[in-house]
DNA sequence: GCCGTTTTCGGCCCGACTGTTTTCAGTCG
């Protein structure tokens, strides 16, 4: 049997796999066995060209992770489209109950029993037995379960219909790229949310230059990335991608193009108040150009730029558009000089395979260098980390001679050593301080006890602060974008201690946390305390992340001296050596 | 289920925390 046109993509593949073990832990399976498919899956997702073509060449065997079993249920899926185990799992539990395993407190026993005995088989059926108070009769599960639960639901539901800025990004580019490739089209690019580098994103926003919007609409709509075409008028369309983003596009001609890239980048905010003050000046801005009231004349603008300067202002960058002062800041010409990825020269938060990262002090260091960098610190984690990964004390210091002797070997990069130490929950630190001045950067983060109150939360953070080997805190409010809420952090009083003690506060990179939050960074920046953008890359391909923290940190208001990664490495020693060390 | 100079079986994934317990199961990182 031929396989199935088109193939599969990674990401279909490592769904797929993820499912399977997602059923296999619902099902009680070895925890061993359950892993496996979860380190498949990621394995497929992580994998830079096509899984699927790799197996069809019998070379999947190749990829970490990947056994006979595995290899035999890719081969299936590529014939039929299906996997007899995966659909065994599906008939004997309801799709529903894997969503039950989502919710922050409820893992795979807890869900497997709502369903054998309440019947609960979905996130409704959950809600609605919590209300009623069925839940607490359950062994194990008492009335505060019961309230942590309906809290859960209720801050997974506010936040349902958005997409994470990194899970967006590759298709917008995508897309952007194919519309670029038509012989009809003069530009196209991304706009809305995910110009700006908002860190969730509900739609595409794309837009083209070109006079003939029915041949690009047209294109656009046999894309292979395109699922269906929802609205289609003369020069807009709707359309819903097959990874399941809807997606906006609008076409105009180059002429209008800037005006309709600043209409379509937002935000409504930005626009409402932009419009208000080019009325007051005698305009009057639309995206099909700006009409000077007096004479009736309408000045259509190539570029974005054109569009700020008619009205009499520099151009904005697409981070600042919120309204919150940079229209003020435009007129008295004082935009901030925002960070840039170029900016920075080295990366202070690198995981290794010494804990939970996926590759070696080389890998992680020649990436770096490829990735432009000047320096890296690592920081792995430290003992009381799970999965027995975490460092102990004999460890760590096993791993400074590693990143030292390394360091010869590599000589394009400086290779610091430093920890990503636990503050655990009485706000002890979870290496020696003996261990922690041999090492030349620490950063302290928490992992466990997010349920604390604030003042609980608070002394722990304080003790990081004020422990003279700690260098900055990680990221300061523990959110995981879509998944959980931030623990209860008094950020003005954090931000205060971090000023007071020279402790520098990060901006995660991670698209899953992007922690400081802007409007945090922008609190911290305009109070002079320091900060720095982070990978916390676990892969070679972790630095990529980079880019996203640094949208979040000019979103911020952020300048490139504010950040001390993008110091070179001797004035970043002299300042650790400075008065708070 | 995967892996391998400790090698084809037996490790791998441990410790903290929460909420419910009267000694611990489940969850999380």
């Amino acid at each position: 049997m031929p396989p199935r046109d088109p193939l599969p993509d990674n990401g279909e593949l490592a769904a797929v796999f993820q499912t399977i073990a997602d059923y296999l832990s619902l099902d009680g399976a070895s925890v061993y066995r359950t892993l496996a498919y979860e380190k498949a899956a990621e394995s497929f997702r992580e994998h830079p060209t096509s899984v699927a073509e790799l197996a069809l060449r019998g070379e999947l065997r190749t990829l970490p992770g990947v056994g006979q079993a595995v290899e035999s249920k890719v081969a299936e899926y590529l014939e039929g489209g299906t996997i007899t185990m995966l659909e065994q799992l599906r008939a004997t539990y309801p799709e529903g109950v894997l969503d039950l395993m989502r919710v922050p407190g409820v893992g795979p026993k807890k869900a497997k029993h709502l369903w054998t005995t309440l019947g609960v088989d979905d996130l409704h059926s959950l809600r609605e037995a919590a209300e009623q108070g069925r839940v607490r009769g359950l062994p194990g599960m008492g009335a505060k379960t019961e309230a942590n639960l309906l809290r859960a639901l209720a801050a997974a539901e506010s936040r349902s219909d958005r997409h994470l800025i990194g899970a967006v990004e590759p298709t917008a580019e995508r897309l952007a790229a194919a519309l670029r490739a038509l012989p009809c089209v003069d530009q196209a690019d991304f706009a809305g949310s995910l110009r700006r580098r908002r860190s969730t994103i509900r739609d595409i926003d794309l837009v083209a230059a070109s006079a003939e919007a029915e041949i690009v609409m047209d294109a656009f709509d046999a894309l292979p990335e395109v699922a269906s075409v929802q609205e289609r008028g003369a020069t807009k369309l709707v359309a819903r991608t097959h990874s399941g983003f809807s997606v906006d596009l609008r076409v105009v001609a180059p002429e209008a193009y800037g005006n309709l890239l600043q209409h379509s980048t937002g935000s409504a905010d930005h626009n409402v108040a932009l419009r208000g003050y080019a009325q007051r000046s005698g305009y009057k801005v639309s995206e099909y150009g700006i009409e000077e009231t007096a004479t009736g004349r309408t000045i259509a603008c190539r570029t974005e730029r054109e569009v700020y300067a008619t009205l009499g202002l520099p151009w904005i960058p697409p981070e600042l558009r919120e309204n919150r002062g940079e229209l003020e800041a435009a007129r008295e010409n004082r935009l901030p000089r925002l960070v840039t990825l170029a900016d920075l020269r080295g990366d202070l938060h690198v995981h290794s395979d010494w804990s939970d990262g996926r590759a070696t002090i080389v890998e992680m260091a020649r990436a770096g260098e490829a990735a432009g960098l000047e320096y890296i610190c690592f920081c792995d984690h430290s003992q009381s980390l799970g999965m027995g990964k975490g460092l102990t004390p004999d460890r760590v210091l096993s791993q400074i001679a590693e990143i030292r002797a390394v360091g010869v070997t590599v000589p394009g990069i400086s290779l610091l050593a430093g920890s990503e130490v636990d503050i655990l929950a009485d706000g002890r630190i979870d290496l020696p301080d003996e261990v922690l001045a041999q090492l030349d950067f620490v950063t302290a983060s928490i992992h466990s006890g997010f349920q604390e109150p604030v003042d609980r939360i608070m002394r722990r953070l304080t003790a990081a602060c004020e422990n003279p080997h700690i260098d900055a805190i990680g990221h300061p409010t523990g959110r995981l974008l879509g998944r959980r809420d931030a623990y209860p952090v008094d950020i003005d009083r954090l931000v205060t201690l971090a000023v007071e003690t020279h402790t520098i506060l990060e901006i995660n990179a991670s698209y899953h946390r992007l922690d400081l939050s802007a409007a945090h960074a922008r609190l911290a920046r305009d109070r002079g305390a320091r900060l720095m953008i982070c990978s916390d890359a676990h892969s070679p391909g972790g630095y990529d992340a980079l880019r996203f923290g640094v949208g979040e940190a000019r979103r911020g208001w952020v300048e490139a001296d504010d950040v001390v990664n993008t110091w070179p490495l001797d004035r970043l020693r002299v300042s650790r050596a400075g008065p708070s060390h």
